[in-house]
DNA sequence: GACGAGGTTTACGTTAACGTAAAGTGCTTG
DNA sequence: CAAGCACTTTACGTTAACGTAAACCTCGTC
């Protein structure tokens, strides 16, 4: 997250409808400018469970999804642990027993706690961005008199 | 997680005047809640520059806030490196030339742009976590008519 | 003067999240 | 059929951000 030209965001395209239905593994690293090696690894974490055709490996539309939120929860400081705590929760939630759902429950608070922390810290980053901003512009006021 | 008790009403004017101004390495740690080593390690990345009284450390204002500032650019996932490109940048303003002073701006709007992003991947995040939360009442309810 | 509570340096260890070969499989295209 | 993709597995390498351990000062105090 260093890079200043940051126009690409997400998916670039979207025209189509999504009856796409499955992406090869390349298609999926173009779309959100990852590396397939980062693909595979976060099916290793469990983030990710493509089916097979022979060898290759079928994403389908819920894998391009989880994919997506990864990476978003990636952007918010998560770890991995923490996104699959959520991710698998959540789809083992339909026959999940009361005690794995309150517990969800308690991981979700504890990520909008988190959200809410970080919504405060930008608030504050920002205000102190802007003041670095404005020292920076009044400098080179004066280096432009001088000169 | 990270704070203490939440102050009800942070007064506005001093309520205690800062005059202790300065701090051990773990009177710090102690108040961000963070371990020594951490603040040596921040050091030796080039972001405290504390003062020496024989062999030890001796933290004043400035470096406490630059250690606040540090551990919210963590909590908001910024690299020490991307830090200290700010905080270096910062001090060396007064004399600096104009091309470091645009390139400053130039950071400046970068991470202003990341944080921009973040606001709008929180806004997701929390309708999804939203969502998650009410489909895993549903099923509690559910499950509350069975067993 | 032994001791414990703080501090110090040096240096190796650890974890997360990938990067980077190396070597092989399968298709299709000149 | 050779060449070129796109994909596969296996496995070692790398970076950031510390943790952890050892061995050493230097107080105040019991």
């Amino acid at each position: 997250m260093t890079q200043s030209t940051a126009p690409a965001h997400e998916a670039s395209q979207e025209a189509l409808p999504r009856q796409h239905r499955h992406y090869s593994i390349g298609e999926l690293a173009r779309m959100f400018e990852v590396t397939p090696r980062t693909i595979r690894f976060y099916e290793q974490e469990g983030l990710l469970a493509p089916r097979r055709e022979g060898q290759k490996r079928i994403y389908r539309e819920k894998d391009r999804v989880r994919l997506k939120l990864t990476l978003r929860g990636k952007r918010l400081g998560f770890s991995l642990a923490e996104i699959r705590e959520v991710v698998m929760m959540y789809d083992a939630m339909p026959d999940g027993n009361a005690r794995q759902l309150w517990r969800l429950l308690e991981i979700l608070a504890d990520k909008r706690a988190n959200l809410e922390r970080q919504l405060e810290d930008i608030r504050l980053m920002r205000m102190e961005l802007d003041d670095v901003d404005h020292r920076a512009r009044e400098v080179l006021r004066g280096l432009g008199h001088e000169a």
